[in-house]
DNA sequence: GGGCTACCTGTCCATATGGCTAGTACTCAT
DNA sequence: ATGAGTACTAGCCATATGGACAGGTAGCCC
């Protein structure tokens, strides 16, 4: 269904709007105001391309590191920030971002749009605020759009197998996830690499039995009982790359 | 630079082109033509934003499927084809594609567009005939168009420490990447669950000794020693998810 | 048939890992 | 300052894992 553009109107926002704006649907009138914080450059275009084709959204501001997302959601009050909690470091910053954004910004609705699906990321998510959590792979554009007007309206907006995840943890007690320590991550990261316990003491300058201790814990959080699945957990929740 | 529509173009193929062929900067001329092979339709969606945005591109077919990709080659023999060798299911078959395409189209050049970095597939993709190796999260818009237009004029175009990948390489003997046969798969994926040798024998009916073969023989072919490091490349290189 | 490969089984033994208990150092709120 | 909580350190012991053997079956290609 190809589509004719007849006019254009000039926009006093930076590259926020192409042609959107002059689609002639009918006047610019209350318009979701999207925020897009998302690391790579490639799916800012992408989500800013389908978004930009449906004239009940506009997107403001881009953003891609933390930092930015904040000063971005104060500057501009957005109605809905989409965000990638993996913006280029560690993913527990994103949760962090999550936590003041819903705080300090309750008007600003959050949908996650993550590159990949992780119980522990998703539920701790939730539950720090966002409204909504989309699988970047598995999302249309039709989708991404109802997603976006979703959690605009105070709804949830659930990927493919993400409800299935929610519902699982609903009477779930207190903190299903927790943080790992630095320590944890230490050894985690080094044993990720094929160290032995030995090896990782030697080179973290603590004895064995401290790295047992350590990957003993880490396990825990992460409900596991085997290495191999530690850093398979660890490496799907963002924790390791 | 909000850029102005004045008219459009009917085009004869699907959804290829909207408003590219309009810009009305020169005439139609030599443009590089390209297919684009994603599953995620926000990255597709992306790509196509940020290639329209050039001149001397032209988007003239979507693939999201390892089949649609070979048909779609065969159907536009286009210049260029960037890919996501992770289309779904197996990476193998996304170096399959390489294969193919490599010997039965030689003048459709490759340009892996990955979600991530595994030396086991940057170094087996470019043994198979691929051009470019470019990291989606890593890649900016400028840098996706130039690696576009080196692969088109048959030159190599590497983002982000996918050269030094590369070079390091360069003088490795013979295949330095096997793949891993079917069983070994299966045992690899139940270790990355946290099954221990026994279980994975008792869940696969085989003998908790051909477990330990499998997993030592897909561990030489990894290059490790260790489960934990097993399962991690076994993830980094897209092999399980 | 001979040379491949994938797949399967076993034993023996050294080492790595996981589960347990116990103790230290430090922060924080009472 | 006292008690609660948390990160960290440590040693002991059963089990899991990895390495080096030494085999056997079935299918495929030349």
């Amino acid at each position: 269904m190809g589509h004719t553009v007849l006019t254009v109107t000039k926009s006093p926002i930076s590259v926020a709007n192409r042609d959107d704006v002059a689609r002639g649907r009918r006047a610019p009138q209350a318009r979701t105001r999207v925020v897009v914080a998302d690391y790579s450059s490639i799916s800012r275009a992408g989500i800013r391309s389908i978004l930009e084709r449906s004239p009940s959204t506009a997107i403001v501001d881009e953003a891609k590191t933390y930092d930015a997302v904040l000063a971005s959601v104060e500057e501009h009050a957005p109605d809905v920030l989409i965000i990638d909690l993996d913006l280029g470091d560690d993913t527990n910053k994103g949760l962090l971002v999550c936590n003041t954004v819903a705080e300090r910004f309750p008007n600003t609705k959050i949908l996650i749009l993550a590159s990949s699906v992780s119980e522990l990321i998703v539920i701790e998510a939730l539950r720090r605020g966002a409204l909504g959590y989309m699988i970047k792979s598995q999302t249309t554009s039709d989708e991404l759009i109802k997603a976006v007007r979703a959690v605009q309206e105070g709804e949830t907006a659930f990927g493919k197998g993400i409800g299935a995840l929610v519902s699982k943890n609903f009477g779930a007690p207190h903190s299903v996830t927790e943080q790992l320590t630095e320590r944890e991550l230490d050894v985690v990261k080094l044993t990720a690499q094929g160290l032995g316990n030995k090896q990782i003491a030697h080179s973290l300058f603590i004895s064995e039995s401290t790295v047992k201790f350590h990957i003993h814990n880490a396990s825990i959080k992460l409900h596991t009982r085997k290495r191999a699945e530690l850093v398979h957990r660890a490496t799907a929740a963002g924790i390791i790359k």
